[in-house]
DNA sequence: ATAAACCTGACTAAAATAGTCAAGTATCTT
DNA sequence: AAGATACTTGACTATTTTAGTCAGGTTTAT
């Protein structure tokens, strides 16, 4: 099981634009060259953030991207909802009628995955974009 | 992100195994039929579970597999280690001398994914086999 | 002897991942 | 009006991972 790079990507370029958001719109040529994604890859990742209206776009010269909330209501949540990456811990969920693994009981194991999907959306839901560029400047200091 | 299936099978069949442990070596047969798995697909997970001395094995008639250590003193940790399928948020890892991403820095989010590593981690710390199986029989009731 | 069960390694179809590529459209600056 | 910058969209693709299957063993109880 491993983290997927469009949701850390996705997690990386907002922390990237957060910190100069204030100021200019930012250009996925900027963030790109930054941190060392894709302008293609990025374009892809953005257009699903805007749909979520996590960003909003500011389209012709000077133009980019802008965040469409605070920094503080932005939770990590809901970067990954909207690229696709939240976390799935069992298929089984959507048929839950049905049981798991096609018997007509729960498997052996399924409050297991439940508990844990829990335990990790908990933490996601905790982090805000806020959160993370002030990790970044404490370290820096 | 979703978690695989080969890591919630190895789960699934070692609580079952551990179900009729006391009395008998379980055949996988009788975990295949029992827990909908195929039994070439459990030969290779047992196969791990071997090699890591979560189980051992008894071959020949009435043969079968049991659990190498009490089934209070398994982890999820040591479960999902055997199978290969413990938690890995961030490839740049392995290479932390150089940085993520090829910069000479660490990424702008490389505290989040290791965070969250220790914290799915410890989930799997905390819960072993008994757990499980206790969690079962509490349901049955 | 034979059947039950473990053991091993190679193979493969399907899905997901991580992008690339091409062809736009909108807007600012001059 | 022209050109440059930047967003927008959708299709395409190579690679990797997943989730197994398959074939051919070996071991041991009865």
């Amino acid at each position: 099981m491993k983290l997927s790079s469009k949701g850390r990507y996705a997690v990386m370029a907002l922390v990237d634009l957060a910190r100069f958001n204030e100021i200019n719109p930012v250009s996925l040529r900027d963030i790109s060259l930054r941190q060392g994604i894709s302008l293609d890859y990025l374009e892809q990742i953005f257009s699903k953030l805007r749909k979520n209206e996590i960003v909003q776009s500011v389209r012709g010269t000077q133009g980019g991207y802008v965040l469409n909330k605070k920094a503080r209501e932005i939770k990590l949540t809901n970067i990954l909802d909207a690229v696709d990456e939240k976390v799935k811990t069992v298929q089984c969920k959507k048929e839950l009628k049905k049981g798991c693994n096609g018997k007509p009981t729960k498997c052996l194991t399924h409050n297991l995955w439940d508990e844990l999907e829990t335990h990790i959306n908990n933490f996601f839901d905790k982090k805000s974009l806020e959160d993370l560029v002030q990790d970044n400047l404490d370290r820096r200091v």
